[in-house]
DNA sequence: ATATTTACTGACTCACCAGTCAGTAAGGTC
DNA sequence: GACCTTACTGACTGGTGAGTCAGTAAATAT
């Protein structure tokens, strides 16, 4: 018993409407992008965007829960059940998952975070919540799990997981700011420090 | 023979503005600033500030230069004349330096830059020349000195002088994204990331 | 004193755009 | 067919703020 094909539309809607929103801040950001905009791009008009959201913020805030939370949820899911050694781990999905943040379209959200966050307090909170603090959470257990099984030494890591996630940030915001002046290879970049850290916390000799 | 009294303020004006300017950038954000509200922090009318400063984005880039560039011209002087060793000089001044760009005044800067810095295609080559790519030439010149001299093995660090850089950029980042939810220790997370490195890429063992 | 130049003011304009709402038409029901 | 409901439209408004400019007052020149 599927749904009649005239509500069907009102289901998709919300989801084609923050796909355009999407790609528009990507292209202007969040003050720059007319609502207009948004609603052409996914062929509505101005009034039936605002049936489905209240405000412009209240777009923007659905826009990041939407695209963020599926892959932090399946990242995290994916420690807390991995039986993986931490190094095989960290080399294997976690790099894969890493190295695609700076290509894909969520990297413009990484972006209007920072450009926008401190002016939207609940939307960080959410943020906060939602994906930061679990992911910390996550990557902190591995890496205790793997420093009381002998696999790390104890380090600076355990305190501070963010130093895992930190060239992942930063390469996602170089291409985007940097894009005309030089590019940077991502995966080698972040390759690139995982390995030292690796190098630097791994127990065995070379 | 100093300038007549009336003559100084103009030359003082500039500077008064861009300080005030910086303050609201601070709080606000670039859009959200009212130059209105600068030109009243600066104790000025906006029509004078209009006298100086062609439009509103003019003012911006003036804002970075005038507070950018003195920092980062000291830092790369520095590397460029020591006579310390690399990791002497990485656990010096260069360390010193990192650690205090997350709390001056400079760290929204950063923020505003990569909020802002897609709308702002001229500023970002500015920025580029004056600031980013002499910055890495002389870090990767001081690593290329350490390499050849026996102090350094060849790493990674060479080829991306950038992951020096990479917890500067994120503690800068996160202590105004996340100031409610969580405070990092910026100094020792910077000093943590370094020992890391140096760690990895260091020849002696320990 | 008078004239001239220079730093500065603030009321005004004009374009812009988030958000509204009266109206339309397509879909469903009897 | 008549009637109701629901998704949707787009012209309009009200507030806002960047940038202007005619005018003032203080400093300097003659």
């Amino acid at each position: 018993m599927g749904k009649p094909r005239f509500q069907r539309r009102k289901e998709d809607r919300p989801a084609e409407i923050t796909a355009a929103a999407l790609d528009a801040f990507a292209e202007k950001g969040f003050d720059a992008t007319r609502v207009e905009e948004v609603a052409q791009r996914a062929g509505v008009s101005k009034g039936l965007l605002y049936l489905y959201f209240k405000t412009k913020e209240d777009l923007f805030k659905a826009v990041i829960r939407s695209f963020v939370s599926p892959r932090i949820d399946a990242l995290i899911e994916n420690i807390e059940t991995t039986d993986q050694s931490a190094e095989a781990f960290l080399r294997g999905p976690f790099l894969q998952f890493a190295r695609q943040v700076p290509k894909s379209p969520v990297r413009v959200l990484v972006r209007l975070m920072v450009a926008e966050g401190p002016k939207h307090p609940d939307l960080v909170a959410w943020y906060w919540d939602n994906v930061v603090s679990r992911a910390m959470h996550a990557l902190r257990t591995l890496m205790r799990r793997a420093v009381d099984a002998g696999e790390f030494r104890e380090s600076a890591v355990n305190e501070f997981p963010q130093l895992l996630v930190t060239p992942v940030l930063f390469s996602t915001l170089w291409t985007q700011v940097f894009k005309r002046q030089s590019d940077l290879d991502t995966d080698r970049f972040i390759e690139a420090h995982l390995d030292l850290l690796l190098e630097a916390i791994g127990r065995s000799e070379t």
